[in-house]
RNA sequence: GCGGAUGUAGCUCAAUGGCAGAGCACCUGACUGUGGCUCAGGUGGUUGUGGGUUCGAGACCCAUCAUCCGCCCCA
């Protein structure tokens, strides 16, 4: 057993099952993608480092990237987020797009962390953007589309809801405590901890950053104030906007949520399981204005979010949210009576899969018992069987496994029998 | 990178330091042209790996590898 040549750790192996778990989730997206008028795209699996070296942050360049050195020993990394290649593409083209435009993805991620519950070193990632508007009704529709793709698998407002803050709002309202602006990253981290550490260490970790116990306190008011977003013009409209599409209830104002990227200027969102075990966030995202002048394009406003694969699946699992999924991989079986019989049984599948039936034939002459065990097993519902008495007259044995009964037809009468016990 | 837990049959797990087991799965038969249900029988293990303690180790000690859970960070 250990001479068994493993898994590279943290990746995904996609069995049948969990690879329908997988499109189910790739159809919920693109369902809700699509919804609002955004095309699909998708970017390089792999990209230089220097492509996340500016603006991503640093734990996630130095530490969490798979990054290796190819033949020709240039240092490639396997793509640990899609933002900066859309910035990119969309400047590289930047004059002939059609703005605004409104591109989504779904594609495999690679972070360099230990694999835990909700985190794997190889994911699946849904990215969404809107670039070329600047306004609260932008960042509504985004948030919006998160709404849908949540209401769309099942999970009402009560059990998943995106909380919403604005990074201008928290600058400025930084700035009135006397907060200088090279202090901003790292206040803003330990806006991310708050939840996470004790009150009086919280505090005590605030004034080693060099913040006054009149800083600290006032950032507990700002952070416990959930009426803050009534002095942003900005969320004001946001809300309105969200209201007016219909999604106000998923979505509620919290001035601790941060957000650890660099790049985001304005909006930021999280939605977070409202119960349960995990305390990761579903999905994440905001408004990033600068992304574009800085990888050497015009200007340009954005806004986006992405989801993992990891979180959502393990939330549906635990919600009794999944769909069975269908493993019948064929609606018919034929069976092999023996090896004189097999070119017949082959004959006969051939037919019905021309009439547009999904049809298994067993692949060798084996006994019929274990023929139809094996159907059974894999919850065949229509096994054909065509032996020397069957042959003879030009017939087939069509039986129903479901409900154990079988009739012998003329082999031109199969597909319409068939057909019938399909439904 | 740090901390905790766990590695026994294909799977889920038992086994006071004293003969390595059960359920499920698999194979065979009852039923030689037909699945599910039942019954009878059977295959399957260097107990993750390498050392050590002991008359004797699946169990105790050390090392190592792997997995899971948490911290950091984050989708």
């Amino acid at each position: 057993m250990a001479s068994k040549i493993q898994s590279v750790k943290g990746t995904r192996e996609f069995y049948p099952e969990q690879m329908s778990l997988r499109n189910f989730i790739y159809e919920k997206v693109r369902a809700a993608s699509q919804a609002f008028g955004y095309q699909e795209w998708e970017a390089p699996f792999i990209e230089t480092i220097d492509l996340y070296a500016a603006k991503s942050g640093e734990e996630l360049v130095k530490k969490q990237s798979f990054t290796f050195q190819d033949r020709g020993g240039d240092f490639v990394t396997l793509r640990p987020e899609l933002t900066p290649s859309l910035a990119r593409m969309i400047a590289a083209k930047q004059g002939e797009l059609t703005f605004p435009v409104r591109w989504w993805s779904f594609g495999p991620f690679w972070r360099y962390e230990q694999p835990q519950k909700g985190r794997s070193r190889e994911f699946f990632q849904w990215n969404i953007d809107l670039l070329g508007v600047d306004s609260p009704e932008a960042d509504a529709e985004m948030i919006a589309i998160a709404a849908t793709f949540l209401r769309s698998v099942g999970l009402k407002p009560q059990a998943a809801t995106i909380f919403v803050n604005n990074r201008r709002l928290m600058n400025s309202e930084f700035d009135a405590l006397g907060i200088a602006p090279e202090k901003r990253i790292e206040v803003s981290n330990l806006v991310d901890r708050r939840s996470k550490m004790e009150p009086a260490k919280w505090e005590a970790y605030g004034l080693e950053l060099g913040l006054t116990q009149t800083q600290v306190d006032g950032l507990k008011n700002i952070l416990g104030d959930f009426d803050l977003w009534k002095k942003s013009d900005e969320l004001t409209r946001l809300f309105a906007a969200l209201e007016a599409l219909g999604v106000r209830d998923y979505v509620k104002f919290d001035p601790n949520i941060m957000r650890g990227l660099l790049y985001y200027t304005g909006t930021v969102f999280e939605a977070f399981e409202t119960s349960g075990s995990l305390k990761r966030a579903i999905l994440g995202g905001g408004r990033y204005d600068n992304l574009l002048a800085d990888v050497g394009g015009q200007p340009l406003p954005a806004v986006g979010f992405a989801m993992g694969d990891v979180v959502v699946g393990i939330i549906l699992q635990e919600n009794g949210l999944l769909p069975e999924f269908a493993l019948t991989p064929a609606s018919v079986l034929v069976t092999v009576f023996n090896e004189t019989m097999l070119i017949k049984s082959f004959e006969l599948a051939a037919q019905l899969r021309s009439a547009g039936l999904d049809v298994m034939v067993y692949p060798e002459p084996v006994k019929l018992q274990k023929q139809f065990k094996f159907a059974d097993k894999m919850k065949i519902k229509i096994a054909l069987t065509v032996g020397p008495d069957e042959a003879a007259n030009d017939e087939v044995a069509v039986k129903n496994l479901a409900t154990g009964e079988q009739v012998t037809v003329k082999r031109e009468a199969v597909l319409e029998v068939v057909k019938k016990l399909m439904n």
